[in-house]
DNA sequence: TTCGTAACGGTTGAT
DNA sequence: CTATCAACCGTTACG
């Protein structure tokens, strides 16, 4: 069942269509590339096609996370039970009320901020479906809802100092039913060390050392729940998913991934983690500049010589090794990437 | 030759 | 429970 088929792209590397590339070998792309080598030799040697290649570094240069972006799910709703409720008040309170100034009210009070207020149309159909009548209140949002403070759409992870992880209530909230694991663990009320603190905010070293024991197993280092391991979906609520993302894709490390290539076996032994690359393109966010993104930079910034502005993936020296090691083949042996390190696996095809 | 990018076929997860 | 939808994926091919 799990055996998984892979694809094999023109350079002979294995790939999942749909599915993002390890991390394993999105930070070694990264690492390459501020290793100076240049990224059409990166593809080579990862065999990765060179599209990609571009892509997570242009990703990597503008947010600074290796990671890659939410898959799935949809936005955060905006109608969130608490706002629901808001407008049944307002309604309650003046039925003649238009669904234009409900939205004015809630912004006005606070309920919404303009990137997450309903529209209009959105607020007539609330109050056509779910406050037809005003009567009871609707039992259905009333309890099921586990109030996240609406107010912040996307990554206003940081503010929550420590976030409820998630409603007991909930039946399934975050967990994957299927995933046995989740049970006591994942909810891990593990509360955050510093809230300033970067590196701990996203976890890092959680990060580390979690991935390092997973990359003990080759494929591990496949695994293939990156998004939630990472923590980067839009899922759930910001806040929680930092700390429940982790656990969970640790846990769900079901490998998928056909073998990967031993050769970048060392690779697993740490990830840059910035488990929110919160780049959801939507502009949302505070301002330029602003906040958006790992406040600061995501790894400890250092050691990399050609970090433009700050980030640096810290390269152990294992793995630095292993990318010299690359670099080193003077660039007439592209037959031969993996020549250096151990044996490369799948040749191709 | 290198690299940015759009089309494509694919997966995912909330609704 | 299934379907829909909109997000993202990596590869490919083009310029």
């Amino acid at each position: 069942i799990e055996q998984t088929y892979g694809e094999v792209n023109q350079l002979g590397g294995v790939f999942v269509n749909g599915r993002p590339l390890p991390n394993a070998i999105r930070l070694r792309i990264v690492e390459l590339a501020q290793l100076g080598i240049r990224p059409c030799d990166i593809s080579r040697q990862l065999r990765v096609s060179h599209g990609c290649v571009s892509k997570i570094l242009a990703r990597y240069n503008e947010t600074g996370s290796i990671l890659p972006g939410a898959i799935g799910g949809s936005k955060p709703r905006v109608t969130t039970p608490n706002v629901v409720k808001h407008i049944r008040d307002y309604k309650q309170g003046d039925p003649g009320i238009f669904a234009w100034e409900i939205r004015d009210r809630l912004l006005a009070d606070g309920v919404c901020d303009k990137y997450n207020v309903p529209s209009v149309s959105s607020i007539s159909r609330i109050l056509r479906n779910k406050i037809g009548n005003l009567s009871q209140p609707n039992p259905y949002e009333a309890t099921k809802q586990p109030p996240p403070q609406p107010a912040l759409p996307y990554n206003h992870i940081y503010q929550y100092p420590y976030p409820n992880p998630m409603s007991p209530t909930g039946t399934k909230m975050g967990n994957h039913p299927g995933v046995p694991v989740s049970a006591g663990h994942v909810s891990i009320p593990r509360s955050w060390p510093s809230a300033h603190s970067v590196s701990n905010i996203l976890g890092i070293r959680t990060f580390m050392e979690q991935t390092g024991a997973l990359s003990g197993t080759e494929g591990s280092a496949y695994s293939p729940k990156m998004e939630d391991w990472a923590g980067v979906n839009r899922t759930g609520f910001p806040a929680t998913q930092a700390v429940n993302g982790i656990d969970k894709a640790v846990m769900e490390a079901d490998i998928k991934y056909p073998q990967p290539t031993p050769s970048l076996s060392t690779v697993g032994s740490f990830l840059p983690a910035c488990a929110y690359p919160s780049s959801n393109q939507h502009g949302v966010y505070g301002g330029p500049g602003g906040g958006y993104l790992t406040p600061g930079h995501p790894w400890p910034a250092q050691g990399s010589p050609l970090a433009h502005h700050g980030p640096g993936v810290t390269v152990h020296g294992g793995d630095l090794a292993t990318a010299m090691a690359f670099k080193h083949p003077s660039r007439e042996d592209e037959k031969q990437p993996f020549g250096g390190g151990s044996p490369s696996p799948n040749q191709l095809f």
